[in-house]
RNA sequence: GGGCGAUUAGCUCAGUUGGAAGAGCGCUACCCUUACAAGGUAGAUGUCGUAGGUUCGAGCCCUACAUCGCCCA
């Protein structure tokens, strides 16, 4: 038998085995069936841009756990696998290795080859991610992998927008949207990140027009973005100067009032220069206020436009000059005032960030030489009057890295309003609970604002969004060509949906009756009549007919979150009323990192309420982040992603999923400390934010150089390359070896085991103590399974398995499993308890504890104490252990807490004391009658487990001459107080200076601690006020301190004998 | 600027209703004891971020501050 059984768990031969094996007799795979309650998840499809990283390790490992556990229960377990599109990110790592390695743009390529391309990327990836999570172990129901770009998904992505469109929920504005000039495309709020970077301040002079007397002849702006000046369309003041400098100054003022000593200066200061502005600049702004009022005008430099000066609570008479530059297709703050003035918004970019026609001298010219010239410009003309340096923040664009570029663009929306607040409802109204709680605040905060949803991406990569359209140049030839749409036979009929969009520049523009406003609005068509079809497979017919009437397809593609906030439904077959939909749906649990919160699961809830009526799943679990040991958030853009099928190679699956588990606490992220490993002596170099960006590093142990992922150059790639990974997998590696050990001891003796009903007069104390723990452990597990409380589901089992089922059972049940006669229980609580433990850990550590299961069949087909029957043929179909408390026996624990508190005193003299291992040391115990009966069942274990020989116990125990003692108070199993005073023969090794300095040490730690009890006892208001309980409790515990000190005392006046006459 | 979270041993983290702080790793010593050296036994290690407050009593409750992180603007 331990031929078979290797020493060392051997994780990569149990997985390869286990997982064909699984899938072979397909336990994850789930149908309806009425008569099984159903658990469905449906997992956050990973987008398929790159590999898994240690954020999807933790994912998808919290969620099997929890499938497993609930398959195990019975529930009927579904676990939907996929993938996302992720239209733009994924189209930008294509197109940046499109231009990398070929030096090709999209363009160049053109749509069908470039999409052609992508899915090319997608399939090779699509693999390796669902491979890498069957490498996890997930239990997913393969047979239903989804990806939010196939058949299934795309109807639903097409009837959701068609219902919406029809309903009104959708439609086409002019808005101020992100610009990626680099991937042409507008990105949301969330792809942009910012950024500090170094800057100008420039400040121009714009000329007023035709000013009078005593009135100023020019206005002072200041911009970061000098360009932007040639889309300007106004200059604002604020409507009352005073008023809003008093405002910051009552502000200033009570914050001073509360600062302290540090802040003050700093506020004192700022309010002094606020104050001087009462008179260098209220005068001229209230000027300026009035002269908007009488319809002042500004002539805006270099292309001598006029422009509007206007009034607007965004000029900050506080700042600057007061007066702010208007440029409402290019700043969004900008843009809000141009809707409340009913400003002109003049683009004056084209998609590629180069500027156009708008811009007169300047077009054909970049952003950069476009800034330059303007400044040039400028300052030739007299009219640039300072320039500050200073720190910008600047957005970029995530996917890109280049800044972005507020720019004005027709954009597809989705209307929020009635959507945000189902979706709020859900959860104010507990119909979807988010765990931890706190998360449903920012859930709240962001829907509560109901933006509008952009949805319009200007990609090729994605759901092109159905819809087709044509202008209408004149309000009549908008009516006659809706009129006639509405006599359509396909829009009769519901296949095909019209909406006539009115063009909003435009008519801004009408309400304006100076002669440039007019010429723009020539330019500018009336409206524009969209139509969407319901069906993809009407495409062809429908859209060429009406593309022969003049409508263009809309080239954009919809928002991958469009697809992703369908999932729970459109995996289940939505929109048709499937079997599984109706079965499965509402999903039991979402799990899921904290960072899509809004973007995905808000959505989610509002699509299934709309599409289906109902909420997509009853829980929301919010897991930790995984960080580095910086606390950083893990990338591999960064250099400190750790790689999970690394993890895997090394330490193995179960080792990884175990301890992510054993982290996922509910507060606290994960971090995960990185290092490399020297490919050349495998030491280990921690990483650390200098190091990780470095190609090359050298070994800080043997000293040779090895490689990164940075290695590009032929020198640096010729050297090994190191293992990025973390020594936080140890512990669980290690626990797996262990639990694989445990499992081997106890099949290698299993040998002789017959499985037979155990009665409870059969047990012995420690088999009583290891049952009652179990029972313990086995409610603890399970409720924190319920709760998502996986680390302590973890650490639970870890202590159980480790210190009390290997430590102590295990080796206290060697002595019986020696002798024929007391074998026979020992075996069967034996297999008992570790069939109970290995289904406990099996959600966690699904390979290892498969592998011993299927040995543990092998040696003891039956098993069970009352009544042994065959368990299930695999641990993941097995049933979960039910606790019977029964068992539970909170007096033998306290028992068995005696024989440990005793043993390690034992062991602790031995250790002290340097006393050799095949030494046998004499002890005496001196306690009362009951104590002697709690200790006496337990002697053998003191022979075996710290090699002392009980010599003799009672009440009249004489210390000997040369001893070495310990006393302490335990309960006993009726709840009283025991005392025991240990003392260890040392003739024959003692080193009295040790054993004296080790009990002057312990006297002088009781007696500082009986100082702070008797303290505590003579304050009045203590005893007085305190629980009397607690009191009491107090006053025994003094007392117990009092006797230990005086056998620690008399000990040592022993000892101090036994020395003067050694 | 607003919201949320964190701060406990050298490192990573636990710490139940408030009653004199624990684990793993690392470190030290001893041990290849017939499940496991990825192991065993024992040991050392703390201003519980700072300052106040509540309380008989605070790692835990309250307030302020500091530092770090995340989300939002």
């Amino acid at each position: 038998m331990s031929q078979e059984l290797p020493k060392q768990y051997d994780h990569a031969a149990a997985q390869e085995c286990w997982n064909a094996h699984w899938e072979e007799r397909g336990y994850s795979q789930s149908d309806p069936d009425p008569d099984r309650v159903p658990f469905t998840i449906v997992i956050p499809p990973p987008n398929v841009t790159g590999a898994l990283h240690l954020g999807h390790a933790l994912n998808e490992t919290l969620q099997d756990s929890l499938i497993r556990f609930h398959r195990m229960r019975g529930e009927n377990a579904l676990w939907v696998p996929g993938t996302d599109h992720a239209g733009i990110a994924t189209q930008a790592v294509v197109e940046r290795r499109l231009h990398e390695e070929e030096n090709l743009t999209r363009h160049d390529l053109g749509r069908e080859a470039l999409v052609s391309r992508i899915w090319d990327w997608k399939e090779e990836y699509e693999k390796r991610i669902l491979n890498q999570i069957r490498q996890m172990g997930c239990s997913c129901d393969w047979r239903r992998t989804r990806f939010t770009l196939d058949e299934t998904c795309t109807r639903a992505v097409r009837q959701t927008f068609f219902s919406l469109f029809s309903q009104g929920l959708i439609y086409r504005g002019k808005r101020l949207v992100n610009w990626d000039t680099f991937l042409q495309t507008a990105v949301s709020d969330d792809e942009v990140f910012y950024d500090q970077v170094k800057g100008h301040f420039w400040h121009f002079k714009y000329p007023v027009i035709g000013p009078k007397a005593s009135e100023p002849d020019h206005v002072v702006v200041a911009t970061t973005r000098p360009e932007t000046m040639l889309g300007d369309t106004a200059v604002a003041v604020h409507p009352d100067p005073k008023k809003a400098l008093d405002k910051v100054a009552k502000g200033l003022k009570e914050r001073l009032a509360a600062a302290n000593e540090k802040e003050k200066p700093g506020l004192q200061k700022q309010l002094e220069a606020l104050e001087k502005r009462y008179d260098t600049h209220l005068p001229t702004l209230k000027t300026l206020a009035k002269m908007a009022a009488d319809g002042r005008e500004i002539e805006l430099p270099l292309l001598k436009r006029k422009i509007r000066l206007v009034t607007d609570e965004w000029a900050k008479p506080e700042l600057g000059s007061g007066c702010v530059k208007i440029t409402p297709a290019h700043d969004p703050n900008d843009y809000q005032v141009g809707l409340r003035q009913d400003l002109p918004m003049i683009n004056i970019l084209n998609p590629d960030g180069k500027l156009n026609a708008y811009a007169g001298p300047y077009e054909g010219l970049t952003i950069k030489q476009a800034r330059k010239k303007v400044v040039a410009d400028l300052e030739e003309q007299g009219l640039l009057l300072d320039v500050e340096a200073r720190e910008i923040e600047l957005a970029h664009s995530d996917r890109s890295k280049t800044p972005i570029e507020p720019y004005l663009a027709d954009q597809w929306f989705v209307k929020m309003d009635q959507l945000a607040q189902s979706a709020m409802d859900a959860v104010s109204e507990g119909q979807v609970e988010i765990i931890p709680a706190r998360y449903a605040k920012s859930y709240h905060d962001w829907l509560s604002e109901k933006r509008d949803w952009p949805i319009g991406r200007q990609l090729w990569w994605g759901h092109q969004i159905p819809v087709w359209s044509r202008n209408a140049a004149e309000e009549g030839e908008a009516d006659d060509l809706m009129n006639l749409l509405r006599e359509d036979k396909a829009v009769q009929d519901g296949r095909v949906s019209i909406w006539l969009e009115i063009n909003e520049e435009r008519q801004s523009l009408e309400n304006r009756d100076d002669p440039q406003s007019q010429a723009a609005m020539e330019d500018l068509p009336y409206g524009t009549v969209h139509l969407c079809i319901c069906s993809e497979s009407e495409d062809a017919e429908l859209g060429k007919k009406y593309e022969a009437e003049g409508f263009i397809r809309e080239e954009d593609v919809l928002d991958t979150w469009f697809s992703s906030a369908l999932w729970p439904h459109s995996t289940l077959g939505w929109p048709e009323q499937t079997k599984d939909l109706e079965y499965y749906y509402p999903t039991s649990v979402l799990i899921t990192s904290r960072d899509i919160l809004t973007l995905w699961v808000a959505r989610m809830v509002l699509t299934g309420l709309h599409n289906v009526g109902e909420i997509p799943f009853h829980q929301v679990f919010i897991h930790p982040k995984i960080l580095d040991g910086d606390g950083e958030t893990m990338s591999k853009s960064k250099g400190n992603g750790v790689d999970p099928l690394e993890v895997i190679r090394q330490s193995g699956t179960d080792a990884l999923r175990f301890a992510l588990a054993y982290l996922t606490t509910e507060t606290q992220d994960v971090r995960i400390p990185v290092e490399y490993q020297c490919p050349h002596c495998e030491g280990a170099i921690p990483q650390s934010k200098k190091n990780r960006s470095l190609a090359r590093i050298e070994c800080k142990h043997c000293k040779k150089e090895f490689s990164t992922q940075w290695a590009r150059s032929e020198e640096d790639l010729g050297l090994p390359r190191a293992t990025v990974t973390s020594p936080r997998f140890e512990v669980s590696r290690n626990f797996c070896n262990k639990l694989w050990n445990a499992a081997r001891f106890c099949l290698m003796n299993l040998e002789n085991y017959a499985p037979a009903e155990v009665p409870e007069d059969a047990l012995e104390v420690e088999d009583r103590w290891l049952l009652s723990r179990l029972t313990a452990v086995t409610q603890q597990v399970t409720e924190a399974f319920e709760n998502f409380k996986y680390a302590e589901a973890a650490r639970t089992l870890y202590d159980y398995a480790w210190d009390e089922f290997c430590s102590f059972y295990l080796e206290m049940v060697k002595q019986r499993l020696q002798s024929k006669d007391e074998q026979a229980v020992a075996l069967r609580i034996l297999a008992f308890v570790l069939d109970q433990l290995v289904r406990l850990l099996h959600p966690l550590t699904p390979f290892v504890t498969e592998e011993i299961w299927h040995r543990l069949n092998e040696v003891a087909p039956k098993r069970g104490l009352s009544n042994p029957s065959e368990p299930a043929e695999s641990v993941m179909i097995a049933d979960w252990p039910v606790a019977d408390e029964k068992w539970l026996n909170p007096g033998i624990e306290a028992e068995f807490a005696c024989f440990q508190e005793m043993l390690k005193g034992l062991r602790e003299i031995r250790s002290r004391q340097n006393i050799p291992p095949k030494e046998t040391i004499p002890f005496f115990v001196r306690c009362d009658e009951k104590a002697v009966k709690l200790i006496e069942p337990m002697k053998a274990y003191f022979a075996s487990m710290a090699g002392a020989e009980l010599a003799a116990m009672g009440s009249d125990i004489k210390p000997p001459a040369a001893s070495s003692s310990f006393q302490f108070t335990a309960q006993s199993a009726g709840g009283e107080s025991v005392s025991y005073e240990v003392f260890v023969d040392l003739q024959a090794f003692l080193d009295f200076d040790k054993e004296i300095a080790k009990q002057e040490k312990e006297i002088s730690k009781l007696e500082k601690m009986i100082e702070g009890k008797a303290k505590k006892l003579e304050n009045e208001n203590f005893v007085s006020r305190a629980p009397k309980e607690v009191v009491e409790r107090e006053r025994e515990s003094l007392q117990e301190l009092r006797e230990q000190v005086r056998i620690a005392e008399s000990t040592l006046g022993d000892l101090k004998a036994a020395q003067q006459k050694a």
